[in-house]
RNA sequence: GGGGCUGUAGCUCAGCCGGAUAGAGCGACGGUUUCCUAAACCGUAGGUCGUGGGUUCGAGUCCCGCCAGCCCCGCCA
């Protein structure tokens, strides 16, 4: 629809300026030009489209938004162009244009994209000709070393990955970086801990399997609460570890091996790609950002701690707040790093990314901290003109109780143990399922099928909710067959998948020259076909609106209520029993919507099923 | 004390740049097996959109006050 509204809003602002053209030139004028406020129709029997601008000239010209609404009509009229695209426009309530496309447009673009492997969706064009568009950084996930991926990933890891697909399929190119925690005082402990209990490693390749890491950085961190002696040692291994001392560097990097092996697991049930850039990475350029800072004037030493303090941001007494970027004792912090990263991704290459967007999934407790870093940045000028700097917070993940998700015994929940316990509740749901309905499968495809449903369901049930507020988890809502979960939009996958098989159309747009060949021309008649014709050429406006609002949930909600839209045209609807050339053309709209939904589901990173 | 987020049907949640009669799923009640795997479809009931003001032709949506919950606030990330 997309097109559509590109086309019907300039022929609208058109006809607005020629039907009160003094008004017009004043509004051009003062850089405030005319706006139709074309929109969705907010109701079916209003047409496609809705154009609400004359309510708003009401004021400024004098005039009752009625007259202003059939004096725009009639510019309309006038407009071939218009004509060949639009029926007559209706004028309705207060003064609201009403405009229904034509259906042979409708079902030329419905033709038109059952031709292209893309459904439609166009990719974005490069800056200027042919150089590639500048990339976008995707910052998500972003684990501890030396600790396990647990719910409080899960959100980061899923939606991150849902907008960069969503991104990479509009063309483009991102960099999913994962910015571990591989730096830092713990390292300290840890190494000094691993020196003490596995010398040998340090010098024999694969010399342990340090297994279970939890327990390692656990038994670390106890002789560090309870032993002084330890700790300084600690903190001695630290400034080793930072002055580049082989051996320490050697212990570290076991460490972040061990660690990465862990994550890849998770990373690959979930089939996330991710390119790892830790905090170390940006260790060389951390000197450089706080000296930078200081020769713009901006730090501040206070408390012995290098300062900038910001704007508009006070404390209890009323005082600005800081942003600490070197620590009394001369070291950094977080904020160090997150500013030099920052600088790095939007520096042009070889120094740095030239990123053109930068996205941060992080929880929304760190508002506040991306606030002051995107603030500091801003004020150094290392915020490119035109470069759009995004933090993209989400709420946390709730319990049953509506607390933070903990497990019986109050520990915090393994990612791993989530994912397990869900593949485990969904191959018990399938196997009782086949069971009742006397059917026999292989062993591989219940498994298949399980693991594809339960990894899916807790996916879905994350990105359908609008990331912003806090999600309760629940295996049972989420597992649900019916309603917004990710079990019924596979299976309407898997019987659309069915019906488009029967009745030989062939599924796959990019294979349609093998198969057998679509009509030439679609004839639809039936509301309940228009309705699912209109339901499917939304699809490019809600990618596009994803892209730029980064709101995976407005992806979901579509591929929910075209589900709907498409049960209801099956139900009322005959496809395989009608005669030609309903029956094709109803078979396109079939094969359309599963293609569709395939699409869909794969830009939030959730692979279907032939059948289930 | 300051700041942020949240508050919409019994429950879980949508609600796009302010637009016409506030939506969905689950749960409850009632109806429907001519095509695909009924994991569906149709209908009924259920709302002072936390609350009080304001702006506007028009407010769930914008502004201000208040209430409740969660989170953040100098050297952890």
């Amino acid at each position: 629809m997309l097109t559509f509204l590109d086309a019907l809003q300039g022929q609208l602002r058109a006809a607005m300026e020629r039907a009160f053209p003094e008004a017009g030139q004043q509004a051009s004028e003062a850089e405030r030009p005319f706006d139709p406020q074309l929109a969705s129709a907010s109701r079916p029997e209003f047409g496609d489209f809705q154009a609400n601008g004359a309510l708003a000239l009401a004021r400024p010209l004098g005039l009752p938004p009625r007259t202003i609404a059939k004096a725009i009509v009639e510019q309309l009229a006038d407009d071939p162009a218009f004509g060949e695209l639009c029926e007559p426009p209706q004028i309705a309530g207060p003064g609201f244009i009403n405009l229904t496309l034509r259906p042979e447009r409708l079902a030329g673009e419905v033709a038109r994209r059952l031709a292209d492997p893309r459904l439609g969706v166009p990719t974005v064009p490069g800056p200027s000709g042919n150089s590639a568009p500048a990339p976008v950084v995707v910052d998500f996930s972003s684990p501890n070393i030396a600790k396990e991926m647990h719910v409080g990933h899960l959100r980061s890891t899923i939606i991150g990955d849902a907008l960069a697909r969503v991104l990479e399929f509009r063309g483009h190119p991102v960099l999913r970086l994962n910015h571990v925690g591989d730096w830092g005082t713990q390292f300290g402990m840890l190494i000094t801990h691993l020196k003490q209990v596995a010398p040998e490693a340090l010098t024999t390749a694969d010399a342990i399997d340090l297994g279970d890491l939890v327990a390692f950085y656990r038994q670390a961190k106890a002789r560090f609460d309870a032993d002084a002696a330890f700790q300084a040692t600690a903190r001695e291994e630290v400034v080793k570890l930072q002055s580049g001392d082989p051996i320490s560097r050697r212990a570290w990097q076991l460490l972040c091996e061990q660690s990465r092996r862990e994550f890849q697991q998770i990373y690959d049930r979930l089939d996330i790609r991710l390119s790892e850039r830790g905090e170390s990475f940006y260790n060389p350029l951390l000197e450089g950002v706080v000296a930078d800072l200081e020769g713009l004037g901006l730090l501040v030493t206070d408390d012995g701690a290098g300062c900038v303090f910001l704007e508009g941001v006070k404390g209890k007494d009323g005082q600005p707040l800081p942003l600490i970027v070197r620590k009394s004792d001369g070291g950094f912090n977080y904020a160090t790093t997150d500013l030099a990263a920052l600088r790095y991704r939007f520096a042009a290459p070889p120094a740095g990314d030239g990123a053109g967007r930068l996205i941060y999934v992080t929880d929304a407790g760190q508002a506040s901290h991306f606030a002051a870093v995107f603030q500091v940045a801003r004020r150094a000028g290392w915020v490119p003109v035109g470069r759009r700097l995004e933090h993209v917070p989400f709420g946390l993940v709730q319990g049953d109780d509506g607390k933070k998700l903990k497990t019986r015994s109050g520990d915090t929940v393994r990612l791993k143990d989530l994912l397990d316990e869900a593949v485990e509740r969904a191959e018990a749901d399938l196997r009782r399922r086949l069971a009742e309905e006397e059917r026999t499968e292989a062993e591989s495809f219940i498994r298949h099928a399980a693991t594809t449903v339960g990894i899916a369901a807790v996916k879905y049930a994350d990105l359908s909710t609008n990331r912003s507020t806090n999600y309760q988890f629940s295996f049972d809502r989420m597992l649900a067959l019916n309603g917004n979960t990710a079990p019924y939009l596979l299976y309407a996958v898997v019987r659309i998948a069915g019906i488009v098989r029967k009745g030989g159309a062939q599924l796959d747009p990019a294979a349609g020259a093998s198969g057998p060949a679509l009509p030439g021309v679609l004839h639809f008649s039936e509301p309940q076909e228009w309705a699912l014709v209109r339901e499917l050429l939304k699809f490019d406006a809600v990618i596009a609106e994803v892209e730029e609002e980064l709101l995976p949930n407005r992806l979901c909600s579509y591929l929910f209520e075209l589900s709907q839209v498409f049960n209801r045209f099956y139900d009322q609807v005959p496809v395989l029993k009608a005669d030609e050339p309903a029956r094709s053309s109803r078979l396109a709209l079939s094969r359309f919507t599963a293609a569709t939904l395939k699409l869909g589901l794969g830009l939030l990173g959730i692979p279907t099923l032939e059948r289930m």
